[in-house]
DNA sequence: GTTAGCACTCTTCTCGGTCGAGTGCTAAAC
DNA sequence: GTTTAGCACTCGACCGAGAAGAGTGCTAAC
């Protein structure tokens, strides 16, 4: 953790100022912080204290006389610097061991329970990510004729993942002729990163001749959009608690915000925002304007990277309102994380 | 086209509240009526009328002395017997036909293209729903083994819809046992309604022995799961358009249908409403309280029925605020239902 | 049956005043 | 030098009065 550079009075009265208006949510004024924690010194010197604190950026007025409210510095500083990461009690440790088991043998079902569990636990909006199309590699690929025209072009990563796609021909297809494409695909392709599958297999067309090779032309196509569709592997749950939020009482804001869940894109790239930023915990957290993407301003997230085998394959996290709990969420987050990092671990075996 | 049993005036006057409040979603006063429509009659003999009418329960007002506004009786009577259906522009035609092709060989795909064409030129949110489980039929079963303890289970439809579901086994599946349990599969349930499937295959469980029989029974697990996915078979596109509507300027509205929305049991639910009522048009509406749901006293839904050779395989439709052009956009939901109808037909060969 | 006139009702907007929370500053106390 | 008490000041929230405006219902005349 970073050496704060504040004095241990500053550090007390920021804290104060960001724990009560996280509970509160209105602004925090210096006779409150002393009552609230009974302190030892009168509120003229904490309002002398806390007119130091705005000098510095960390906490900022609505209006001039009204009370503090952090501003995103004075967050960043307190996640840094003063916070400590809370952990789990029994009762949620035990509710997210019962209800994310090794029951769940499919990768999407178990990536979908996780995020619901996720936001029942933190009131919060959930999102998980699949694990990334760079990480995973072919398992598995089978085309599968459905009909005379029509076949299925069914993928499968060492996740524990499955896509289908369907494709159609002018040419029938016979079984024989798919059975060895499968073959020679899946010779070639196992444990290809499935970012590369597509410009692998167009390396290798010309291995193929007639008919075989117009469907693995149809099949690269699919692939191609492959990455397009990596928005929709993203699972959002429990997105109606940020509008009970009163920060988005709003309708304005409110419409905003409803805005920028519907862009699947801009949601998943926010996960990886302060990826690269190393910690001494695993968890991450992105305040307001640091996203740096209009409408976030009153947003925070709080994500953590899960990993399979010692290695990170996806993200995780807690979308709220900037004034969130950034200590209680850090632990479950990070919680959550490993848990899914341990059943999807044994789900690729 | 039932009879009105109002007289000419009263149609007239009615039909001019609904298209006035649904143009300005303003109360509408009597002299706006005569100004607008440029009638030789008097504000004051307007007002008589309007009495009348809302003696008879067709609109109302918000409090003494404001404009009236149409009760969803009202909406009824006008879209019932008052309305005329308005044919789609050259313009909306093509965009339609050049963006639904029959380039999209994925039901799914198509659907989904559906409903965002939808709800671009409604400008109002869309509903799509895939052909349900009870007229679609089994086109096609594979059990794909993946690795050595997982398997794919894929199910295609006659309408080109293709679902994957996981296996996990704890013996190892050869690819000959997964090949005979196939030729079983195919052999049995080809063209068994997909609702079907599953007491069916239960039925016939006791001719298989040992590992297959263990794999059947994971697979009957899986399918009967499938009913509760329906409602993962919507697609909705568009649901910003609905806030955007002046009737949900109010926080608590706009909540409301959030949730609602979030919801997609009742959504598809909503569909299914007034599916029964026959009339001379496909379209059908249900306006507001009608629906008897929750929430949806502000809305209302146009929606259609989609054939695939000559058989009602499914519904979509628009969604929006109570008050909006159900002329318009009947005629809209009309032509997408056939022409989405038209290309699932040839999809389905 | 239709219309003009008019009183009436109800909402919305604005304005001024009060209240209370909270600050900043100054001077005194420690 | 640090802390504190005291006090004037600022600003938003709330309230009620009053004016404006839209629209009605009723009555009497056409």
């Amino acid at each position: 953790m970073p050496e704060s550079k504040l004095t241990e009075r500053e550090q007390l009265i920021l804290q104060a100022v960001v724990h009560l208006y996280i509970t509160t949510a209105e602004p925090v004024g210096s006779r409150a912080i002393v009552k609230r924690f009974e302190l030892d010194i009168s509120p003229a010197t904490v309002r002398n204290v806390m007119s130091d604190l705005e000098d510095m950026g960390f906490i900022q007025q609505r209006h001039t006389s009204s009370g503090r409210i952090p501003t995103d510095n004075g967050y960043r500083h307190y996640v840094d610097c003063l916070m400590s990461i809370q952990e789990l009690t029994q009762s949620e440790r035990s509710r997210i061991e019962t209800h994310l088991t090794d029951q769940l043998n499919d990768a999407d079902a178990l990536l979908r329970q996780t995020s619901y569990l996720l936001a029942l636990i933190s009131h919060q909006t959930s999102i998980v990510e699949a694990p990334s199309l760079n990480v995973a590699q072919v398992e598995h690929v089978e085309i599968v004729p459905i009909s005379e025209h029509r076949l299925a072009f069914l993928l499968a990563d060492n996740y524990g993942g499955v896509r289908t796609m369907v494709l159609q021909t002018s040419k029938r297809i016979t079984p024989d002729d798919a059975q060895r494409l499968n073959r020679f695909l899946n010779e070639h392709f196992r444990h290809t990163p499935i970012d590369a599958f597509a410009s692998s297999l167009e390396s290798k067309l010309h291995a193929f001749i007639d008919e075989q090779r117009r469907l693995a032309e149809q099949a690269l196509d699919l692939l191609q959009m492959l990455p397009d569709n990596q928005s929709e592997r993203l699972f959002l749950e429990g997105t109606t608690q940020l509008f009970e939020q009163p920060e988005f009482r709003d309708i304005d804001k409110a419409r905003e915000l409803f805005g920028l869940l519907e862009e699947r894109d801009q949601i998943a790239g926010l996960l990886r925002v302060g990826i690269l930023n190393p910690k001494p915990h695993p968890s991450r957290v992105v305040i307001g304007s640091e996203a740096h993407q209009a409408g976030f301003e009153e947003l925070s997230l709080v994500s953590a990277p899960y990993e399979v085998d010692g290695k990170t394959v996806g993200m995780l996290g807690v979308l709220g309102p900037r004034r969130m709990s950034y200590s209680r969420l850090s632990g479950l987050v990070e919680y959550t994380a490993s848990r899914l990092g341990s059943l999807l671990t044994r789900l690729a075996r």
